[in-house]
Order: structure tokens, then C-alpha cells, then sequence
DNA sequence: CGCGCGTTTGACATGACTCAAATGCTGTGG
DNA sequence: CCACAGCATTTGAGTCATGTCAAACGCGCG
């Protein structure tokens, strides 16, 4: 009982400070899924020390653009993000989206702008490291540096398998593994892979398959009559992984 | 005179060096475009030593597989590579083309395995570096660290471009981003901007542009026929840099 | 409550694919 | 050194998946 009592204030404490954005790397609930994983107590307070824990964006309103000069790193906290690319007649591609504890503007690293453009597509928040600063700390944290690079890496992964799904897949394909990549990232978080909430349009899950919204909305309610997934507006449910998974190609 | 009798022997002391692989990074003909960029001399010696001059390969040879276990990272020395990923049922997808002085499997450095595949084009030679050595050498060299970080996100800023092509552009539009991509990196190598050699068959081509060899033929006679470029087999010309500029959409 | 945007549905058009076959090139063995 | 086999490329004809256009619907925001 008297734990208890001792534990409460703490717990409050925390999610204050979690609520105002204060709350240190060490204590931050995506200590798992972030940059300091592999870091050692005294790095990650140096690490601290550069990370501004950066005000709210509503949706629609831009992290930043591809013009714009190339300064900061940054990392979803809360909701979630979406990075475009455009042709200089102005098409546009979704290249991708990017939910807590990922980094947005890896591929802006090595030149003066950032060359897409990331904006929210809920209420969001996101933690911004100014490369300069990580570069001057990871000359004395080499842990640092492995970190960035396995993200780097591992979003190079993902976008090279990303191009099989553009170059050589179906409608059907698409959407179904787009639909069991989002599971497993979602169940990554601690939230379930069966069901979850769609923050992007349709028009923007389109756009990033390569396909027309029409047919998006066409694929959706198809899995629907199959009975793979469950839909009501942005809340989907996977009621037949297994099936969806074989669809996969 | 005596100048002359000097250098010619080193001339060929280096020339022969380099057939036979031995030359140091320091002394290397893609010193400019390679990893050591930006390290010091003492720092050069030491990545020379982790540096393993391997053999050549001949075309169609593979470099390294989809499953087997990662633990090197490739740089082009002579020749070209394709990488390939595919999907479950055997479909494949050409995920990209590589030329001197650039990295190869940088996608797998975060992963147990190489979740590509790379086969040499032509009669090719590479430089390997073990990544566990490089990780330790990294650890004391912060510059060799910021070098990868800025080569993986070149290649993904490359890749999310590419994105943009796959999912966006019409066949002659993807045909001619890809002509005059290889255009730009062959210039880089100080070749010929107008003229070169496509190592690469129409039907890698083709894969990894998402078309089929037949649409890939056609758009490249269409091309011809509007004077664009000029083909002979593997051999292209462009002929109109501007007007294919202006088709890349 | 009503307006507007996002989504769905339907009808039709088309760019690129598939299949088929001719042509050309390359490497190999006689 | 030539001839042939086999693969790569080109060309043609027809089909199909997905895009486009149009309109109805409905949800969410103001």
C-alpha cells in the first residue's frame, strides 16, 4: 500500500512530463524503437542535450519542404507523417510514411536540402536532432554513428523491397502488403497488428502504390466481399492474415 | 629527358599494381568517388589494411546471394553489377545498377543476411571490407563513420527518386530518366557523357524500369527514330540531351 | 444542419503486357 | 575460320489491368 502511494506522484509526474514534451531519451516510452537504443547511461544524457522535443503539427501543416535547406533530423514522437517527391511538372509521389520512434529526412543527409517533403497527417509531434550536433557527438559516441547507420540501412531495405512492389506487383499485391507492413509496425509499437486506424487518405495510400485512387477503393472493397479485411471509414481490421499474406506474391 | 626515365618506370610499377589489384587506396583512380574521401593519410593506411582486393568476376558471376550471411560490403572497383529482390514466387526485381567507386549491399549492413542478390555484367573487380572491421576501425575513425552515412544517404535519396519514376512516369519517361542518369554518373567517372556502353541487357533494363523487354525495344527505337539517340547493340548515343531532359516528366 | 471533400461505384479508354514470330548477334565446337 | 545453336532484340497483333472521366454517396467539419 504505502508503495503504492510512493509510486503514484511518480507516475503522474511522468506523464506530465511526457505530455509536455520534457521527458528525457532515457524515460521516453520509445526507448526501444529509437536512435539511443545501444547507448550507455552518460551518452544518452549528451544525446538529450541536443534533442529539441519540438511543438505540435496538425495535420496537413508541413515538417518541412523540398526546398528548404537540410539542417535537422527529425524523429516521430506522436502520430505520423507523410514524405512526398515531385516531378518538375509537378506529379507527385508518396514515398513514404512514418510512425513513432522512425526518422524522416535520412535521404537529406549528404546534401544542402532536404529534397522531399514531409508533412503531418494527424496531430503529431516529433523530436528534432540538428545534424550538426549529431555529427560533433557522434565523433565521441562511435554508437551513434552505428545507430544512424543501421536506420539508414534498414530504410534502405525497406525501399529496395518497396521497388518490387512498384515495379512487379498487382493492385491486389500492393495493397496487401501494404496492409501487413503497417501490421507489423504497428505491433512493433505495442498496438495490434489485426486492427488499426488508416491516418492517410485513400488518395495518398494510392498515390504511394502507384495506383489510381479508383482502384485503391476497388481493392478495399473486394478484400471486404473476401472477407480478408474489415473496413468502417479509416479503422481497418485484418480478419484473415494468413490469406492476406498469400496474396503477397 | 631524365625526368621522363624517372616516372616511366613508376608509371608502370602503377599500372601493373593496379592490374594485379595491390594498389592502395591512396593511389587508387577512384580515390574521388570511393569510401576514404575526406580521411587523412595515417587514417587511409589503416582503412588499406581492412581493404580486401579481390579477384575478378566474370559476367553473370554472383557476388553474393539473397540468403547467404552478410559480412562484407562491396565496392565496384572495375566493371558493373546488378542487384536483383524477389518475391516469394520467383518473380524478380532489378533494384539497381552499379558502377566504379560505388557500394554494393549497403541495404544489409543492419541484417543478418544480404536480402538481395548481385551479379557482375562484365568481366569485374571489387574491393571488400569486412563490416565487423570496418564497424572497429569506424569506432577510432568518425570520418570513415560520416563517410557511409553520407554514401547510404545518397543511395537513398537515389532510391526514393527512383520511387518517383516507378510509380509516376510513363515508359518513354522512365527510359529517359534512366539514359541520362547513366549519363550523369559516367561523366562523374570522367567518361563520355554522350556515348556508352549499356552493360546491362534490354531485358535488366526493362525490370528495372517496370516494363516488359518488348515496351523497353519499342521505346528505344521510337527514341531513335526521333533522333534522339542513336543505338548500336549495346552501344548508345544521346543525341539531344535537352529534348530527352525534357521527356523525364 | 449543410457544405465540401473524400470515397465509392460505374462505364469506358488506353498504355503497357502477352503471345508469337522474325531477325540478329555471340560464343562454341567442328 | 566457319556454321550452327541458343539467346537477345525487334516487330506485330491482340488483350487486359489499370487509368480516366463522371456521378452518386456519405462522413466530418465548421
Amino acid at each position: 500500500m504505502s508503495q503504492t502511494s510512493n509510486i503514484q506522484p511518480l507516475i503522474e509526474d511522468l506523464a506530465k512530463r511526457e505530455q509536455e514534451q520534457q521527458i528525457a531519451c532515457e524515460d521516453c516510452s520509445l526507448y526501444r524503437l529509437c536512435l539511443p537504443l545501444g547507448l550507455h547511461r552518460d551518452d544518452l544524457l549528451l544525446l538529450d542535450e541536443i534533442v529539441m522535443r519540438s511543438g505540435n503539427y496538425q495535420a496537413k501543416q508541413s515538417l518541412f519542404t523540398a526546398t528548404e535547406a537540410f539542417s535537422t533530423l527529425f524523429v516521430v514522437r506522436s502520430g505520423s507523417f507523410k514524405t512526398m517527391i515531385s516531378t518538375s511538372n509537378g506529379r507527385e509521389q508518396v514515398t513514404g510514411f512514418y510512425f513513432p520512434g522512425e526518422f524522416v529526412g535520412l535521404e537529406a543527409l549528404h546534401m544542402p536540402s532536404y529534397q522531399s517533403s514531409a508533412v503531418a497527417l494527424e496531430t503529431s509531434s516529433i523530436c528534432a536532432l540538428p545534424y550538426q550536433k549529431v555529427q560533433a557527438l557522434g565523433e565521441k559516441l562511435p554508437r551513434l554513428q552505428s545507430q544512424l547507420l543501421n536506420r539508414l540501412s534498414k530504410e534502405l531495405a525497406g525501399d529496395k523491397n518497396f521497388m518490387l512492389l512498384l515495379g512487379k506487383k498487382t493492385s491486389e499485391e500492393k495493397l496487401a502488403t501494404y496492409l501487413l507492413s503497417l501490421s507489423k509496425r504497428f505491433e512493433l509499437r505495442g498496438f495490434s497488428a489485426k486492427q488499426f486506424v488508416l491516418t492517410m487518405s485513400r488518395s495518398d495510400i494510392a498515390n504511394h502504390l502507384g495506383l489510381a485512387v479508383e482502384t485503391i477503393s476497388r481493392v478495399f472493397t473486394k478484400f471486404q466481399d473476401d472477407g480478408l479485411i474489415k473496413t468502417e471509414g479509416k479503422v481497418v481490421s485484418l480478419a484473415e492474415i494468413e490469406r492476406l499474406q498469400a496474396l503477397c506474391g
